[in-house]
DNA sequence: GAATAAATGAGAATTATTCTCATTTATTTT
DNA sequence: AAAATAAATGAGAATAATTCTCATTTATTC
């Protein structure tokens, strides 16, 4: 993952530096929604705080990196690649795990001519749209190990 | 407002105290999104900080304040009383005004559809969701004055 | 490889939220 | 209606999350 992760930084016109390889990897290595803490976590000191929420911050500039709030207001960053799958998120309130869930083509197709109308109504442009959903999983959560 | 603030807080079966009353007129008197911070300069100190959060937990308890958080992770609330319609909203990331949106009764319909299939294939019970859509006013919004 | 510019680490500063506890206020009991 | 009890509040301390500062290190350019 050290190369794509390096690939990646270059690709974007960002410096190539250790920090920003070793987030890029972790979040490579999930590649799923995950909070700072957890993050931080993972990544054990090997970045300092301040280099974690920098290095966020650029990823965030370079337009791969996903932030939203969990229902209790945790951050949750997850890495989002030319090419992946537009997707939208499923809460569970029992355990906290967050879901990648995409909707059907047809579904967003509507979405979007939905969007349209409120892009007129309000003189909107609309560059962007989220889809959350909130819930609790009944048999097969791993973290719940219901 | 006074009055129907009381009400909404006997009806809920907690007890009625000054606080609240006054952090409920004001939700009810605005009736749309706002952060802690606007709610508490609004209250003007006639609420203690660690009160308001207090009040405010009090009213997701009795589940009629919403809370999420804008694009750049602010906490904002809103009052939904029973009756209230249905609805999303939309961000601006010019000015940070937030927009109540209802979408059409038909995509609503469509959604749960699509929802169903949801809990269906991901053994999930989903109880609620939440649209938001990010973009920026054009000429019609008074914060930015475009 | 040296010079320049940018990024990092460590911790201080700031902000948002929760907690503590003595006092006040609401509710229940009499 | 007053006393007793329970709950809520205010003020500020404590905690948590994020940003900032600045001296040092690392990457990029020449």
């Amino acid at each position: 993952m050290e190369e794509k992760s390096k690939q990646i930084l270059s690709d974007n016109k960002v410096s190539v530096t250790n920090p920003r390889i070793l987030v890029l990897e972790a979040l490579l290595e999930i590649k799923s929604p995950i909070t700072i803490d957890e993050l931080q976590s993972k990544l054990k000191n090997k970045v300092a705080k301040s280099t974690l929420y920098r290095v966020l911050n650029d990823l965030k500039n370079i337009n791969i990196l996903n932030e939203f709030t969990s229902p209790d207001n945790t951050v949750v960053v997850e890495l989002v690649l030319e090419g992946d799958q537009h997707h939208h998120h499923l809460f569970c309130s029992d355990c906290g795990e967050i879901i990648d869930v995409e909707l059907s083509q047809n579904f967003e197709d509507l979405l979007n001519k939905e969007i349209k109308k409120i892009e007129k109504k309000f003189n909107f442009i609309i560059e962007d749209h989220r889809v959350e959903m909130f819930g609790q999983c009944t048999d097969q959560c791993e973290n719940c190990k219901k």
